[in-house]
RNA sequence: GUACCCGUAGCUCAGCUGGAUAGAGUGUUUGGCUACGAACCAAAAGGUCGUGGGUUCGAAUCCCCCCGGGUACACCA
């Protein structure tokens, strides 16, 4: 029962406003002495003509209080509603300590498409990748516990003349045991040599075009060198999404799509959407307010966005979409307003419903990474240290732990994701190890801390049948943390329309800080059988929201730590 | 030059479609482990919400002008 809700419907009766508009209207107040919900009678004043105060008296007078409210006040211009403790208790708990609390049905039947962390064959897996990675993955298990069918997609980067450059490099200055065993740090190795060789000598680039004409013309060998890059490349990626409890249900990439751009070619023709323009052929967005997308360069061969055409229509046809959502980085936005308004002047309205889920940059502290200049901080790196920093923090608290090594897994890499996702997905990040690696106040291991309490003090307790003391949940600590549980089901509804899965990092890490706060007033266990069932009950619920909270974030809950 | 994004406490960030005294964390200073986990809790200090206008009963929030920072803008992906 959605509290709210019901209040809106009492006032309909007295104001004769609508049931939606007063739920627009109704908020909670800023301090939770003030009341549960508020009624600002401002907007009334001048429809009523009577000062705000006044509505709020005659609205009071005229108001029965339903079972749920226990006290209404008049203070300036708002009209303070009180929740019934009791029956809020009552109402909430039982649900809330269910696995399923906060799982909906509300996308049955509809897919969703999530394009999200799409490696670069032959190149390192840097903290550049993190949050389209997490904030995808995230996003990803949200809609699904929302009831869609979700469709993760790994687009590959397997498609250019880097391609052809990197083969080019292996041919002259290759090592198959150097590559078999230091993998993508070979190839990046490789890569950089060819363009510093390749300045001194321009000939170099004319065979690395020529290796990549032979993969476009499918010859063996440079097949078999490229996809012995890609498998060893993926290996590394699939290592880290492991790590990262990430997955994927296709890994069609940009190679994929590269046999269906000449049918987008010859529809944007067909359709008169193709002019020629210095060279090269375009499509015009002037009406958009655009600069022009290049569809075929002057040379007759594809580029980047012609393929995102071609893997946006075989998306529609393929999984016929509700969603489609990019999680790629800002840097990108002006190619997917292009890449949008193609589709819609191809005619394809669903082209509304693809989203460009954009995210901020990821720099060091002295500046922006470079592969090629090698200025960057591998994932790996920053997963290993977070691991070995909770080892260290382990045998410092907790040194007889069973399953250490595991369990400082899951506490490291939960510090790493927790840190991407505990802002809007759109603000920069400066990549500190100082901050990725502080444990202490809002971050991962605080949540999963608060965790760990709850399941402590749940097995300390031992079950029984003498009742529940509901009662002893309705001071104003217990049911704060009880208040921040009931927006729980639509803190996961805001993060999957927003695409915002920070949304739920705030809602845990507020949960966590209620709950620390009502551990230290109140004992749970204690002589009282009754009250200790309640305040159990409300650990259990807490354990259970921040667990489900967590997951939903892509980070494990241990049971200890 | 054009377009988009960002600007809130020393630092990192919240603040929902405008509402009551702008909130957390971190850092600094200080207090709390002989009862369920101190990776915790509490207290102090810290703000002309970049500037200036406008709309409104009411603006951090909406609109406009500036200022500062970032990103992108024709054959890379």
């Amino acid at each position: 029962m959605d509290l709210t809700n019901a209040l809106a419907q009492e006032l309909a009766k007295i104001t004769q406003l609508d049931v939606s508009a007063l739920l627009d209207t109704l908020e909670t107040p800023p301090d939770a002495k003030m009341g549960d919900c508020a009624l600002p009678c401002f907007k009334l004043a001048k429809i009523m003509r009577k000062s705000p105060p006044q509505i709020a008296n005659e609205i009071l007078k005229d108001f029965k209080a339903p079972d749920f409210i226990s006290e209404v006040k008049v203070e300036g211009g708002y009209l303070n509603f009180f929740y019934n403790r009791t029956f809020f208790v009552q109402n909430i708990i039982n649900d809330c300590t269910s696995e399923n609390y906060g799982r909906s049905e509300l996308g049955h039947g509809k897919t969703v498409l999530i394009d999200y962390s799409s490696v670069n064959i032959a190149k390192p897996f840097h903290i550049g990748h993190l949050s389209s990675t997490a904030i995808g993955s995230s996003l990803y298990k949200i809609n699904q516990f929302l009831g869609y069918t979700v469709v993760g997609i790994n687009h590959l980067g397997d498609w250019g003349t880097q391609f052809g450059k990197l083969i080019a490099a292996y041919k002259l200055w290759g090592d198959d045991e150097q590559i078999n065993k230091n993998s993508v740090s070979a190839m990046l190795t490789l890569y950089v040599r060819f363009h510093e060789e390749a300045k001194k000598d321009e000939s170099l680039n004319d065979i690395g075009r020529a290796w990549f004409k032979k993969i476009e013309d499918g010859d063996s060998e440079a097949l078999r060198i490229f996809s012995w890059f890609s498998e060893l490349t993926l290996k590394e990626a699939r290592r880290v999404y492991d790590l990262l409890d990430v997955q994927f249900d296709s890994y069609a990439g940009e190679s994929f799509y590269n046999d269906k751009t000449a049918a987008i070619v010859e529809e944007l023709t067909q359709k008169h959407l193709l002019e020629k323009s210095e060279g090269a052929y375009v499509v015009h967005l002037d009406e958009e307010n655009l600069p022009p997308a290049i569809i075929l360069k002057s040379d007759g061969t594809t580029l980047y966005a012609t393929r995102d055409l071609a893997a946006a229509e075989y998306r529609k046809k393929t999984y016929d979409f509700y969603k489609c959502l990019y999680v790629v980085a800002y840097q990108q936005s002006l190619h997917f307003k292009q890449l949008f308004a193609v589709l819609k002047k191809m005619g394809h309205t669903w082209a509304d419903d693809m989203e460009h889920v954009a995210f901020g940059m990821v720099s060091l502290e002295d500046g922006t990474m470079s592969t090629r200049e090698g200025k960057i901080v591998l994932l790996d790196d920053v997963l290993n240290q977070a691991v070995e920093k909770t080892l260290d923090v382990i045998n410092q608290k907790n040194p007889n732990l069973e399953n250490k090594e595991q369990i400082a897994s899951d506490i490291g890499i939960g510090a790493v994701i927790y840190s991407t996702l505990s802002q809007s997905r759109i603000k920069d990040i400066t990549f500190s190890f100082d901050r990725v690696l502080n444990f202490d106040g809002e971050t991962g291991p605080y949540v999963q801390y608060t965790h760990t309490r709850c399941a402590s003090v749940v097995q300390k307790h031992q079950p029984n049948n003498e009742g529940i003391d509901f009662d002893e949940l309705t001071n104003d600590e217990a049911f704060a943390v009880l208040k921040i549980i009931e927006g729980f089901p639509q803190a996961i509804i805001a993060a999957s329309e927003k695409n915002e899965p920070f949304f739920i990092t705030r809602q845990i890490t507020e949960l966590a800080q209620a709950f620390n706060k009502y551990y230290y007033d109140y004992r749970i266990i204690d002589e009282n059988i009754q009250k200790t069932n309640a305040r159990i009950l409300l650990a259990k619920a807490v354990k259970n929201v921040i667990k489900t909270g967590l997951r939903l974030l892509g980070i494990k809950a241990p049971e200890r730590m």
